[in-house]
DNA sequence: GGGCGTTTCGCACATAGTGCGAACGAGGTG
DNA sequence: CACCTCGTTCGCACTATGTGCGAAACGCCC
């Protein structure tokens, strides 16, 4: 059928559709038939009714009684909250970050390092103090250019942020970020020695960050606290900001251990 | 191999697989080694190996450059929040919630009303008026029995009802229950001209819930705002509590349509 | 009743998936 | 340095497994 001799060559065919099939229901807002789907797909009735009744028994998909449309199930939701609850996306740690924004009037962020990325778990901001722009909640890159980014290289050894600069090499983002791999480790060592991040106009123009690490109960940084101020304020308050997120990682750490 | 003749026979062996190893990586927070998912799942180390890979090509699966172990990645992430937009649980909504909570002094919920389940969106509550223990952001069955359930059903024809019956008979969870379809269709009715939903110690002891419909911009009911409180206060409260729900299910709705 | 869209069923074919065993690679340890 | 162990990939032979096609059973609306 379809040529599928992508990369390595690897990857169950069948497996493949389901997964596609997730995603394909999953941006419908408001489901998709059967017929759609395999229309979509390029396979037959028979197979998307089939592979379509795998998902349903396992409450991947779900639909109305009467209707014909698939919609996402609850074991999707299962699924997502679990990740939620292992992005310690918490409500006790939601109120931590929202404490964060009311004292320093500013966005708070929430970051768990997840293999080699970065999960933006939580933002608490409100209209006086919107968050900025680009950053949205979810997955992203831009490792070396944000506070948070350099906490997380900053808890790998010599070894493990080698690893991730042959993937990963640093981009020229704004005039200052950091695009030398030995200044950009220089900067980590002191990082190392300060528990204690900043960033200033390297990932934006105009704006700058402040992040502490936050520690899992066995001691290892699984993420950070951080917020975000204009550029121009920030060597005025940064007593007050450190102050601020060293005190917030602290409190999310101790919820996260219990 | 596995003798697989379940109920009907149909069932995509390596689909299910497949979403199985999502359900066992999304069960385990530190993660698994594919050592471990081939043993949990009695299967080679080559066919889950070839499992993985596809997983991890469309990352499904992540993990990191030195580790592993394998955890759930951004696609999971992606579709959890797909289905908590689908959900109509985003931030201007949650704030209306919040509110009612403020003003009603009472837990309020947010429910949408997904294929023949409910889906419990978002709680807001705090420390002084907490939710009710029973009932868990997620699915929820009790359709019958609650007031945002009764809502769901009222938003059917007879038919639809009727075929919802034949799936989930209404069972009796407390002296006060409902259990006869008759009484139930009558009480159906009333709601549909009432557009206001009370349940009475149907669900739980001790416990009242008021809830009003929310609406999609094409006019249908697609989800319910309500708000539970003590039994024995209800029926002083009623009047304020009514506005309070419909005033917020019509905030709720008019949020929707943008 | 006749048409239409959805869903299920049966069957024949060969592809796609599987399991086994072995090779490869990277650490770690005596 | 040779020898482990553990994680990962490769090759191969086999057939179970998934597939497509066609046709039949619903259920529904005009």
């Amino acid at each position: 059928m379809s040529a599928e001799e992508r990369h390595g060559g690897a990857g169950i065919q069948s497996a493949e559709r389901v997964l596609r099939i997730l995603e394909l229901v999953g941006a419908a807002p408001t489901g998709l038939t059967a017929a759609e789907i395999a229309q979509r797909l390029g396979l037959g009735q028979s197979t998307t009714y089939r592979l379509l009744a795998t998902l349903h028994r396992q409450d991947y998909l779900a639909r109305q009684s009467g209707e014909h449309r698939y919609i996402l199930g609850r074991t999707v939701d299962q699924l997502g909250r679990a990740l939620q609850y292992q992005l310690v996306a918490t409500d006790p740690v939601r109120q931590v970050l929202r404490a964060m924004h009311d004292a320093v009037g500013a966005p708070a962020y929430l970051t768990v390092f997840r293999g080699d990325d970065i999960a933006v778990a939580h933002i608490e901001d409100s209209a006086a103090h919107p968050r900025i722009g680009q950053l949205h909640v979810g997955f992203s890159e831009a490792s070396h250019a944000t506070a948070f980014g350099k906490l997380m290289l900053a808890s790998r050894d010599d070894a493990g942020v080698a690893r991730f600069l042959e993937r990963h090499s640093p981009t020229r983002l704004t005039a200052s970020s950091i695009t030398d791999a030995a200044a950009l480790n220089d900067q980590l060592d002191e990082i190392r020695a300060q528990q204690l991040a900043v960033e200033i106009e390297e990932y934006l123009p105009k704006l700058a960050c402040i992040a502490a690490p936050v520690r899992s109960a066995a001691g290892r940084t699984v993420g950070a606290v951080s917020v975000s101020v204009q550029a121009k304020d920030f060597a005025a308050r940064s007593t007050q900001l450190e102050r601020a997120v060293r005190r917030g990682a602290w409190q999310v750490s101790a919820r996260l251990s219990g």
